[in-house]
DNA sequence: AAAAAAGGTTTCAAATTAAAACTTATATGC
DNA sequence: GCATATAAGTTTTAATTTGAAACCTTTTTT
């Protein structure tokens, strides 16, 4: 995987793919979402290679999505939790698993988002204006941003997204 | 990366580990979606490897992500486009892309997802029920779906998402 | 007929991942 | 207090994946 340039910092997929662009950091999240939170928990609920493990841990946490706490509790033990930004990650786990229901699993799935009081499923996670009223897909644009040069302008005027 | 197991395999987000898991797939659907087509303009857009595009277009395709399709115009040519399975994962690359912008990305970004007709950005995503109300983070919890075994259930039933 | 263009595949070196054993620090049971 | 267990890593070595470049095949252009 080659470096990411100068375009590619500030394109926030390209910065999503430097930490969810491998074969289990998504897991990992699941997992932490489900309440695992110690080292040897993600190792045995995944079967991750240790070493592996530690890397992407250690990567979580320089990025902000994971805070690592020695519990005060044990000397021994070491937690990773969630942090605020990791927490806001929410909605995409759940656009992604809303999205492979759909088109990837067949009838019943492992894994479902609730609404606690309820416990109805939550709805599909749908795109609105700012009104709030859905929109359609073909009303949608990706559109370059004022740091893109004129190439990247270019491409884009172009683009249709859907 | 361990094979998929029994339970992975109705896990919404063990199936997209499957081919986001990589350091190119969310690139080639972004690129996707600004309209790139052809084998050679994602090889240079990306500067992916040409035997390494040759994969994963494959299994895009067979995944159903992706439509290859021979131009009736040029022998040579192919378009590989997206499905509308692929088109439908742009709700997560909304939500992904908005995260990114937030807690990743600083200040101006390259891409931004924009409503055609009024120019305005796309708001954030929101997580609703069923009446299109927005709920919080706390009132969401995951849980194990029929088909899990005891084990998991006990693990889910003791979940908090947030 | 020759050259160019498009979409691949092949080959081999470099980097990443996997599995297992090992290390260090703290805690527990006798 | 000493032996054992537990937790969180690290190290080592083998297997797999990725990257870069050259090569191949078909179709189009000149």
């Amino acid at each position: 995987m080659e470096k990411i340039n100068a375009f590619d910092t500030n394109c926030p997929m390209a910065r999503v793919t430097e930490f969810l662009g491998d074969g289990w950091t998504l897991l990992l999240l699941r997992e932490a979402f489900i309440g695992t939170r110690r080292f040897n928990d993600f190792e045995r609920e995944l079967g991750i290679a240790r070493n592996i493990l530690s890397v992407r841990l250690k990567k979580l946490v320089d990025l902000g999505i994971f805070v690592r706490e020695p519990s005060s509790q044990d000397g021994r033990v070491v937690e990773y939790r969630l942090s605020e930004a990791g927490l806001a990650l929410l909605p995409v786990l759940i656009s992604l698993s809303q999205w492979s229901t759909k088109w990837l699993c067949s009838g019943d799935d492992v894994v479902r988002f609730v609404d606690r009081e309820s416990g109805e499923e939550i709805p599909t996670l749908r795109v609105t204006d700012r009104q709030g009223r859905p929109i359609d897909r073909h009303q949608i644009r990706m559109v370059a941003g004022d740091c893109a040069d004129d190439t990247i302008k270019a491409r884009y005027a172009r683009a249709v997204a859907g």
